[in-house]
DNA sequence: AACATAAGAATCGTTGAACAATTCGACAAG
DNA sequence: CTTGTCGAATTGTTCAACGATTCTTATGTT
């Protein structure tokens, strides 16, 4: 009856406010409400959400060391704007994670996810839905990344990709970035699915340098 | 005359009291000073420090995302107190960063400081300093995945060794552990100096499984 | 003696106000 | 046009306070 238990015991600890603003923020931030290179002000913002300075400057920190806020002393906090060196170097860590994702090879729940993915993204670019495609995309990068089976890894990558939402919204043209690889999800898919791990990673390599090309060419921050 | 500045433009940040705070504690819990497990008063340390309990905390809020402090709801901050599965989880992380760098293969600026931690690792070994082995072995796994080539990486590896470093805080037999180590650095030094991408990425694997089951096999925190 | 319960102490979470330090724009002086 | 200075605005940090939560200890019951 009790089974086990201790699976729910994360979920125990409850929240924060500072953390609770954080995931407000960082919502805000990813769907482009505040955009990069913009100003938070502490006092509008903790006035607009009624909490304190001194937590919302908790919640800043926090933000601040996932790369999505700047923090500059006495000058306050910014969304971050990343620069094209920012875009090679999260590229250089796809490379790896991924990379490494790939040759460790299929595991078939997280096919399942996988394969979802690529079905979302799918039915979203036959709807011209690119928003939706975009969002189908990361799904399938970062199912892609827990082949490694590494909760740190995971995380990692989640910052990532929340790191790379906001290079998106300082394009303007996100259909003509995500159209192609709509295709080449399901290719790789495939490559994985068939057990040809080799052929796999080198396809994917081919796959990250094409969009980080693609990504930097229309990237002029 | 005015050449490019920029680049000294980061340096220009100077840091917040939190921020100092947050080095003060890092440095305390590597060394050792702190305990893993052993609770963090928010009043005693800023008393202590001479810091208010808000910028203390701040601080609290940085530590605890690099893993080094767990953040227990109205309980308080404590010195992480990684599991088996942590310790499993950061070596699955070694083996995707330091064999994506191995492949990569040599770069001769890192090669060179990679050569002068395993010289300092046998200097240190011959004098029984397993103290300074153990810096030393550090500094190699520190500079082989700078190889990388990608500021994210590396400091995603500081952040793994200032975990890992809470591990051994917990081990009572130092030497057991570093000892072997210091002629497998010098052996794969040999494979990535020479050329052999494949034959060290394998060597690093068994490396670093050997390294793993030795230090889950003396952990029961 | 074992266990449950309740009161009390200690600590954290959060707030609001206050003041010093720093930045930045405006404007005057050279 | 450059440089120096003033002042408003914002951040950095501290402090004191109080409610909320957890831990401890004493108390009472079976």
């Amino acid at each position: 009856m009790v089974a086990d238990l201790s699976q729910d015991r994360p979920r125990l600890g409850r929240s924060s406010t500072a953390e609770r603003v954080a995931d407000i923020l960082r919502d805000r931030i990813s769907e482009g409400f505040f955009r990069p290179g913009q100003r938070l002000s502490e006092e509008s913002i903790s006035e607009g959400l009624g909490v304190s300075r001194n937590t919302l400057r908790e919640a800043f920190r926090l933000l601040g060391h996932e790369r999505l806020l700047d923090h500059k002393l006495n000058r306050g906090v910014f969304v971050r704007l990343p620069s094209a060196e920012d875009v090679s170097d999260l590229y250089r860590v796809r490379r790896v994670l991924e990379g490494a994702a790939v040759r460790i090879g299929p595991a078939p729940e997280v096919l399942a996810v996988i394969k979802e993915a690529v079905l979302d993204a799918e039915r979203a670019a036959a709807q011209d839905d690119w928003q939706g495609v975009g969002t189908a995309n990361i799904r399938f990068h970062q199912a892609l990344v827990s082949l490694n089976g590494s909760p740190r890894i995971d995380e990692a990558m989640r910052q990532l990709l929340a790191e790379l939402r906001l290079v998106f919204h300082v394009m303007e043209n996100p259909r003509a970035f995500h159209e192609p690889f709509v295709d080449r999800n399901r290719t790789l898919l495939g490559l994985i699915e068939s057990g040809q791990p080799e052929k796999a990673a080198a396809y994917l390599d081919d796959y990250l340098d094409h969009a980080e090309r693609l990504l930097i060419d229309a990237y002029a921050p």
